[in-house]
DNA sequence: CGTTTTTCCGTAAACGTTTACGAGAACACA
DNA sequence: TGTGTTCTCGTAAACGTTTACGGAAAAACG
């Protein structure tokens, strides 16, 4: 079943050097005999073995994806990731790359998990998701000088690698805006405790918004939990017991969101009546949540597959004729107006 | 940075066979030597080249995952697949092995994919999900003889390969048990029309049941839809629509339950009071919707665990002492009672 | 001390590719 | 006919491992 280099070459009665030129393309090979050796491939149905050619070229034509899911997070998960894979692996595909994933235990566990990947050169580019505000893993990789590419921004590292990133201090803004449109003042924004990036861009967007609109940030008023249910139940509840409760809360996670409504609903808060509701970023669970809750989405497939070249837009050897580019791009969300503001 | 065999073996004036036996822990070798290779593999930061080795044992310690997203599926997303990465790929690390994804469109393309895996040997086996009933990937990769699992049972190619199902029949069975004690006997069944493997099998538990509880099937009462949001809405509203409505739906999947409600709310009727909605299988969606729908619930993540192992015992690499063994397991699921019947 | 066994290590081949180099043949040109 | 050029191909090394084999030295044994 399998047939090697080889075996074409024993067949057709010549060396294998020529039997490798003839199949990659070079110019110093006979049509006739060109032509001979892919028929012969055909009909000995040969493809090369990728580790013969991940050895001798140096590159193993894969790319890792890690991402860190979330402690506590097993039931719930990452609904996030499928779209974004989807579309990170069809544009690796279609250069002829495999995608591995690594996932892993969330804290230091990770990091081995990384090492392992760079070392053992089981991956020629490492994709990062959960991209944190210090993130030892982009330290470690740009020491390395590994390729790598990341979903999030960090503040680790410079710009010396591609990121895509969500815009999340204009949702925040622009959240804040329509509240306030609405006669809101006293909106409240809860995010994850984690020092996850995207908490911080939020929050200066959010900030800057109030400002503009001349209304004093409440420190009373931001809140951090645990990035999922139960951290959102925690620190809504705890919001909502002050004195001088908020008129509108900005979710920034949908996890917490959900957590969130669960402790309004028990005080008999009505989202959408009671109180105004946004959440950053949507999900599907957002949608058929009741009330369906407002909330700004991200394309996800086409943000894996952009990340896709820019990775590859990054690295040498897949860079297109202008040469390696750094590439760091912010999308906008598109806001879902639904039932809960 | 990187540090091959041959540089330990310079470092310490050693043969490179001698290093290699060294860190793997030959016998045949002082116990002083091995002590000083292990030290100058440390000091050296040294680790072997995954492409180098497996080039040499022909085995690439990778098992690619196979997932056939269902067309147009994209925004929704499979969130049932990430818990089960989850569990496959924490596995399958406990056994120092990577986990490839593979997704792609659906349809012919799928295969060109897998062959491509398969030929070019960039794993050792291959899961697959998304089982059809004839499925030609299954032909496939038996024919080849090469090492796989599937997630779902098939019709095609016997039971030479090892395998991990929900239990489909006794969900449907027990969906209509608890809808019969509850005074339902005219029951829908919706499923999706294509030829994936578990709507098959839903049915046969249906019509167990009914015919145990003494009421006739009444095929009306049977529908099968494009499966997704649209075909659900689509198939229910039908059903809605015949002379003699049923008072209760099992669905057959997530993504249709949800269409479906859609087109029962558009007419007025509400699961939990004028008709009784079962789910089968349970997702994140199901718990958050409104009402929260009553599902039969898989545990995703060990299920994912258990199929890494059973494909390992399968392999004669990988297999334990009593040699390789194809296990083939039915895994219940739990009744998660909620408010929709 | 001679013989056998054990311990330890070096040598070299092999896995399947790609590619630098060189050489023979064919061809062009004068 | 002689010289230079172009086409084509074979040879062999290299990528980083693992491992079968054999041999030297040490140890054990009589």
């Amino acid at each position: 079943m399998a047939s090697s280099i080889h075996d074409l070459a024993r067949h057709l009665n010549i060396s294998i050097g020529t039997v490798s030129r003839a199949l990659n393309g070079r110019a110093d090979v006979n049509a006739d005999t060109r032509q001979r050796v892919l028929e012969a491939a055909k009909k000995l149905n040969y493809s090369p073995n990728q580790s013969g050619r991940s050895l001798r070229q140096g590159a193993t034509r894969s790319i890792a994806f890690m991402l860190q899911p979330h402690p506590g997070d097993q039931q719930y998960g990452e609904p996030f990731f499928i779209p974004f894979l989807t579309g990170l692996q069809a544009r690796l595909a279609d250069y002829d790359l495999d995608l591995m994933v690594v996932m892993g235990e969330p804290g230091q566990y990770q990091q081995e998990r990384l090492r392992r990947v760079v070392e053992t050169r089981r991956a020629d580019a490492v994709v990062l998701a959960n991209t944190r505000r210090e993130d030892d893993r982009i330290d470690y990789l740009s020491k390395a000088g590994f390729p790598f590419a990341t979903l999030g921004r960090s503040q680790s590292g410079g710009d010396t690698y591609p990121s895509l990133d969500i815009d999340f201090e204009r949702a925040g803004d622009e959240a804040v805006d329509r509240l306030v449109a609405r006669g809101h003042r006293r909106i409240a924004a809860i995010r994850p405790s984690h020092d996850l990036n995207f908490g911080y861009l939020f929050l200066d967007g959010y900030r800057k918004a109030l400002e503009r609109h001349g209304i004093e940030v409440d420190p009373g008023l931001i809140a951090d939990g645990f990035i999922n249910e139960a951290g959102g139940y925690q620190v809504t509840a705890d919001v909502m017991l002050s004195k001088d409760r908020p008129t509108a809360i900005i979710f920034n996670n949908d996890a917490m969101a959900l957590g969130g409504c669960k402790a309004l609903a028990e005080m008999g808060i009505r989202p959408g009546h009671d109180i105004a509701v946004i959440v950053i970023v949507d999900t599907p669970l957002c949608r058929y949540f009741s009330p369906a809750l407002t909330a700004f989405r991200p394309s996800l497939e086409p943000m894996g597959q952009r990340l896709a070249e820019m990775l590859l837009a990054s690295i040498p050897a897949f860079a297109g004729p202008e040469g390696p580019r750094i590439i760091r791009e912010v999308w906008p969300l598109e806001l879902v107006a639904r039932d809960s503001d």
